[in-house]
RNA sequence: UCGCUUGUAGCUCAGUAGGUUUAGAGCAUCUGACUUUUAAUCAGAGGGUCGUGGGUUCGAGUCCCACCAAGCGAACCA
């Protein structure tokens, strides 16, 4: 059973179709100019005046009812369109200058709810109080919406009140989300404008943008539980992608100096966040380039994307004001540690390590080795202490199977991570493109996966075979978009930056409907009275007592005060239990 | 997967220590008044499987248990 509001909504769907009234128009509506353009080019107008000559003499606007005060014979209200909001006055004798008065008194006045989508004709003007108006000659219901939205209000001071927050309705009805909370319509706007920034960039650079497979018979380049599927006619196991890299560097290999592509992957791990299962990289891979000339080019990229966003390099995340002006600070992984620790690790060996750690209260557990030990005292100790850009270059080699060996310090690659607000944004190195050590350290990592680690990469024969063909020397980078619209944005969750976040299914309860009661024999006028009982399955009408349900069925007649409605007999409930 | 918190009308929220025949408020809805308002205003009315299912009790929105969903934190995610 609908809540009274839709009832009511939908009762008036069909006055509207008996006054000849289509709520669902097919004609397209011609519209010349947007809430926004009426603000910049009509602001001029003195309050009381009206625009006299011009298209906003004859504007046609279309949007959503999202406000109304009605003052008798005329009153005010506001219409949402794509750009925000703009006031329209409706006046009975401008909509119907003859006797019949019911365009206005019926059908705006009663049949026509908050939500529903009009578009309207007729001139500005600035009210005596100042605000630009639409004065209206002319009004087409557009769209009838059944459905209710929920009602912010903003007050004088600018303070939201009633305003929709919850973060379950939110995700679940983003559509809703979109439509009542203008932050989170900017807040996508960003994100895109983030991309195209991004891409435009690239583009200006000479990179190709590319397409490499999603379903991969092997899943490669990072180090992550897949999501795995089956194809039925070649009958085989498929991955959805959880990183492109393998993809992209065959790439440089058949011959392309500079290719990237903007990709979801697909990582089966946990939900929180800062991690949502499909999520957006971008990876970039340019032959002839090592490390050092990538961590310029991330600056430069990210450094026009905050300024592309907010017309400066400041962007403020929380407390914390984050400046992404050229140049960023640069750490080595081991300057670091010690500049947060004030323990210089450079020269130590695993078992000292270890000892360090226990000092430093980090975890650790014996199948660690060197690397990770390193790696784990940078995340505890360090990392989410790095607010301003900061770059952490040359990781050890047992975290990095696809780096480059670094060309001076042993032990190390030539690997850096740009971190911001604590959290890692990108990823990159100078890429191996030696075809023998890289199948050791694939055979190495198999050996891992054999030890029991479900996250250790797979070996890709066909990527060994390219690499041996021979891949220039090639720079690599992985941004996770994401994360960086996250920072751009000011949004404390991933979920905040994703249309549709991944979520549990909703229980949609199998609710009986009128014709499913009609076939167990019950009267159709009984179905209400039933309902309201809670009977929604009919299972759980079948499992009901009889002589229970027969004093249930007819104390809610009389609850209901249904007088037209006959009450059961015992048999008759009986029947529909039989 | 674990811990904490939350779930009451279309939306935002109250609901005292378990106890007042019929569970409250604001917005939204319905009826009426109002021709420059803007959180419009004024008068009246309707609207609820209190997340779901059990239990304790003379009595449960309130206490207990299980389940479902969400948020936060942790684990995991190099």
């Amino acid at each position: 059973m609908r809540p009274e509001q839709e009832r009511v909504r939908i009762e008036k769907l069909e006055e509207l179709r008996k006054l000849g009234i289509n709520p669902y128009p097919a004609d397209l509506y011609e519209i010349n100019a947007s809430s926004a353009d009426i603000k910049t080019d009509c602001d001029h107008l003195a309050a009381g005046d009206k625009v006299e000559e011009g298209k906003y003499k004859q504007v046609s606007v279309a949007g959503r009812l999202m406000s109304r005060r009605i003052q008798g014979k005329a009153g005010f209200a506001e219409l949402q369109d794509s750009q925000g909001r703009v006031q329209i006055y409706m006046n009975r004798d401008e909509i119907c200058p003859g006797e019949d008065k019911s365009y206005y008194n019926n059908v705006y006045k009663k049949l026509v709810d908050l939500g529903d989508i009009l578009g309207v004709k007729g001139y500005v003007f600035k009210t005596q109080t100042g605000e630009l108006s639409i004065w209206v000659t002319e009004y087409t219901l557009l769209t009838k919406a059944i459905k209710p939205l929920p009602q912010p209000k903003t007050d004088e001071d600018g303070k939201v009140h009633d305003a929709f927050t919850d973060p379950e309705l939110r995700y679940r009805q983003r559509y809703v989300d979109l439509v009542v909370n203008p932050q989170v319509r900017d807040t996508f706007i960003k994100r895109t404008k983030l991309v195209n920034t991004m891409r435009d960039y690239l583009n200006d650079k000479g990179y190709l943008e590319v397409e490499t497979p999603i379903l991969q018979p092997l899943y490669g380049g990072a180090a992550a539980r897949p999501f795995k599927t089956h194809h039925n006619t070649l009958d085989m196991t498929l991955y959805l992608r959880i990183a492109n890299e393998l993809y992209l560097k065959r790439l440089i290999v058949g011959g392309f100096d500079g290719v990237y592509e903007f990709s979801k992957d697909f990582r089966n791990e946990g939900m929180s966040r800062f991690h949502n299962p499909e999520f957006t990289q971008v990876e970039l891979y340019v032959a002839y380039k090592d490390y050092e000339w990538m961590m310029n080019l991330v600056e430069e990229m990210v450094e026009k994307v905050a300024i592309a966003l907010h017309g400066t390099t400041e962007v403020q995340v929380g407390a914390n004001t984050i400046n992404f002006q050229r140049p960023w600070k640069r750490y080595t992984m081991f300057e670091a540690i010690e500049h947060f620790t004030g323990i210089d690790i450079s020269e130590m060996n695993e078992d000292q390590l270890r000892e360090t750690c226990k000092k430093l209260d980090v975890e650790t557990d014996p199948s660690m080795g060197k690397g990770k030990l390193i790696d784990e005292i940078f995340g505890e100790k360090c990392e989410g202490s790095l607010i301003q850009p900061t770059f952490i270059t040359n990781y050890p080699v047992e975290m990095s199977p696809l780096a480059k060996s670094h060309r001076d310090k042993p032990g190390l690659v030539e690997r850096f991570e740009a971190i911001a607000n604590g959290k890692e944004i990108c990823n990159a190195f100078s890429e191996l493109n030696d075809p023998l050590d890289q199948r050791q350290r694939f055979e190495d990592q198999v050996n891992l996966g054999k030890r029991g680690d479900d996250e250790a990469m797979t070996l890709d024969e066909d990527f060994l075979r390219a690499l041996e063909y021979g891949m220039p020397p090639t720079a690599g980078l992985g941004i996770g978009i994401d994360r960086l619209s996250m920072i751009m944005t000011n949004s404390s969750t991933i979920q905040e930056v994703l249309f549709f976040p991944q979520m549990r299914p909703e229980k949609q309860p199998v609710i009986a409907t009128v014709d499913d009661y009609k076939s167990i024999g019950v009267r159709e006028e009984l179905v209400p009275i039933i309902q309201k009982l809670g009977y929604f399955e009919i299972e759980k009408l079948k499992e009901a007592n009889a002589n229970k349900l027969h004093q249930e069925v007819c104390g809610m007649r009389k609850k209901l005060k249904l007088n037209d409605v006959k009450n059961p007999s015992k048999e008759e409930v009986a029947e529909w239990l039989a």
